[in-house]
DNA sequence: AAAACCGGTTTC
DNA sequence: GAAACCGGTTTT
């Protein structure tokens, strides 16, 4: 029952009319709301998610890939060091705590993945070939207070992808909860095309 | 509105059939459920309560009382340590945090008055005239774990006074809650007598 | 897997 | 002050 999250056409700041990057979350149980404002996907953490990576282009080129999870708001980001170092106390080993996960496994295309940061997972993969990574969260949007009772923190999970000197960014907006399961609660619709670039 | 939770003639383990040293907790919002157990008063985290001392037989002597919060149920006291330890890092002052108060000015007929533990309070009364201290609780039922979404540990209020050379142990089995307001939520029904001896 | 529970928070 | 919200937890 898997459904995708497609990379739309649609354009923020990019320098180009169209992308040759086309990144999709495979996300099995998500759904997303309006609020009027970006839709957002419901994530479940400690669950394998699959990113796919393609070149639209299929030229047979080295592509540097990163990913990020990131506080979708603005003001969040400005003091998001703050979160996350709150983030850190509270997890088992703050040392080598790890926001995000690769199960490279279970993923296929990527070579040199890198996790120099916390936060973000680097790799590199063929555009004639694509790329299918797995990844993990070990973070809940509600993991940033200690005050019970509160909502969470819409997160962002951002990529960038450095092809033949052009950089090509995008980002989805998310919610991570505690449930194993489905979180069948507030699931309502399922959106298409909100991988904003 | 106030209402008043006695200290009952049921016995525990006194070695004397009756109580000389009569305790009340006035508490105006609480109520009591049965759930086989023992009844549950429910109290508001830095709200200010009234508790009665009366020497039943009048003698004037000077009696020393104890005042202390602990948690109602063995297995939790047999490591309490821990938990206390765990709310102390919660607290905005750890070195000096208090789990109860006494609230001097609105208190009458106690004498040296001493808060040598973080947990207790420590008076000197006069059986012929009766003491009336206003205490309040600094701490929460969930404050002693991270996790969110539990049920609050139930916690006692527990009295220990000593009138020539005689000791009377009491207490009240209480939840102490977050709304500074009544929590009409629970409110069931109006008990009396749920002042152990 | 679904529904109820729990209690702090927020809204009305 | 009452009711709805929130999401982690527990129960069924």
């Amino acid at each position: 029952m898997a459904f995708t999250i497609k990379n739309s056409a649609k354009n923020g700041n990019s320098t180009s009319a169209s992308n040759r990057v086309e990144v999709i979350l495979d996300a099995p149980t998500a759904a997303a709301q309006v609020d009027g404002e970006a839709p957002l996907t419901y994530l479940n953490k400690g669950q394998y998610y699959t990113l796919s990576l393609k070149d639209k282009t299929n030229t047979d080129a080295s592509i540097t890939s990163t990913v990020v999870i990131m506080f979708h708001d603005e003001n969040y980001r400005k003091v998001a060091s703050n979160y996350w170092k709150f983030w850190r106390t509270q997890q088992d080993n703050p040392q080598q705590a790890r926001a995000i996960d690769i199960e490279s496994s279970k993923s296929s295309g990527v070579d040199d993945i890198e996790f120099q940061y916390f936060d973000r997972i680097a790799f590199k993969w063929r555009g004639a070939v694509g790329a299918n990574i797995v990844i993990r969260f070990n973070c809940l949007s509600t993991d940033f207070s200690r005050i019970k009772g509160v909502k969470g923190i819409p997160l962002r999970l951002y990529t960038e992808s450095v092809a033949s000197d052009r950089v090509e960014k995008g980002y989805c907006r998310i919610k991570l909860f505690r449930d194993k399961n489905v979180r069948t609660k507030m699931m309502q619709s399922i959106s298409r095309d909100s991988w904003k670039s």
